[in-house]
DNA sequence: GTGGTCTAGACCACT
DNA sequence: GTGGTCTAGACCACA
């Protein structure tokens, strides 16, 4: 999930889906302390002010919680996490069959593929 | 189907594969005739030897046929463009299988959920 | 081999067909590294761009293989080298049978000819 | 046979094979008119002089005739057009075989290959 | 008009 | 260093 500066989409948001999908995937657990706004800056290449937005979102979410003088932490609250992975899972699944109906499949054909692809290889080569 | 110039991807091959999209999806048939290479640089915002290329490379695989003096035309071999459409459904099944698998679904979590969304809202809202 | 520029075959083309005829007649071996787009550009006069077109072209015939960073490689396939030297000869026989025909020759006569030959002089006076 | 001027063979010697070829392939016949040389120069594109060259050169060979006011003949002495004939498959067999030993086929392999071709489909798939 | 080729020169990613 | 991409602009062959 690399960074696509110059997308449409702002770039503070960007980096937002990439902590929040670190999170979901279990790269980053509950409790979690990030890493400082200006140290995240330095290594993703942004300015510390982009990385501080991508904070305040993320706290404004109440998928992390920012502590005065100690850091950002990823909240411990498992249910909120749990409705992030949910959301991600529709917002997959949405654009799945957005992409796959535009192709002309069925649903049923679809779940008939997927069904196929049991202990498939996921071979990713997309570039 | 933006152009994300400034991605890792060549701009010649994300137009490629956007023709290519444009082919499978049935918003190009079988036979038709491409806009000129000069006149497609010019609504793609790319130089013409650039979308050169892209015709170039669309020949290659056999997707268009051109015919000197006259223009390039997308091949009237369906069964090209049927093996695209097999090839794009791969593509997207085994990207989402990777994303649904990473978030920890199994394969019949995925179904299920697919399942549910006959007849729902194919909401785009990637952005 | 000589380039013949001006003559109706691209260039590019021509160069793609040297190196062939260098790797077929053993004068490139299976695993060499080419020279680089730069180095070979000036050696046999054309621009860069030109001679990238050639190594682009090889590798799409798979005769040889890019490795970013570090160069361009004969395939140590032996099997496609096999491969191209047999479209060579049946290149040549065709090419002559058209011309020894025309000629009025028959397939006997010329048999007989190249019988002939066995130990003769290989003069080559083309010029 | 087209005319590849900046080759490194003269130009007027290119049109003298040309003549030749034409002669001995039955395109034209012995005792034929050749175009005059300002007809002819014109329609190959090149200067008369070089062209006047040309028929000195045919008649010195005495492929042809020039008689004064009345233009150049192909000569009917067919014993000259049989030489020319078998100079031209001396060469054609002489320059194959250097192709063909280049590759490192034997004599016995290259008989064996032309008398597969015994009514095979010469197949011009060159440029 | 169409696509095809070539040059010149720039910038990038990888090692 | 290596190859890869892109732009700019020119000229050609075909129809």
């Amino acid at each position: 999930m690399p960074l696509h500066f110059q997308s449409d989409k702002p770039i503070y948001l960007q980096i937002v889906d990439t902590m929040i999908h670190e999170i979901v995937r279990g790269r980053r657990f509950p409790g979690d302390k990030l890493p400082s706004v200006r140290e995240y800056a330095v290594e993703v290449g942004v300015n510390p002010n982009t990385m501080q937005r991508v904070y305040r979102e993320l706290d404004a979410r109440q998928i992390t919680k920012t502590k005065r003088g100690q850091g950002t932490f990823v909240t411990d609250d498992e249910e909120t996490i749990q409705q992030l992975r949910e959301q991600l899972k529709q917002r997959y699944i949405d654009s799945f069959l957005t992409d796959m109906t535009g192709l002309g499949f069925t649903i049923e054909e679809i779940i008939s593929s997927i069904d196929k692809e049991k202990g498939g290889t996921s071979d990713d080569s997309n570039q």
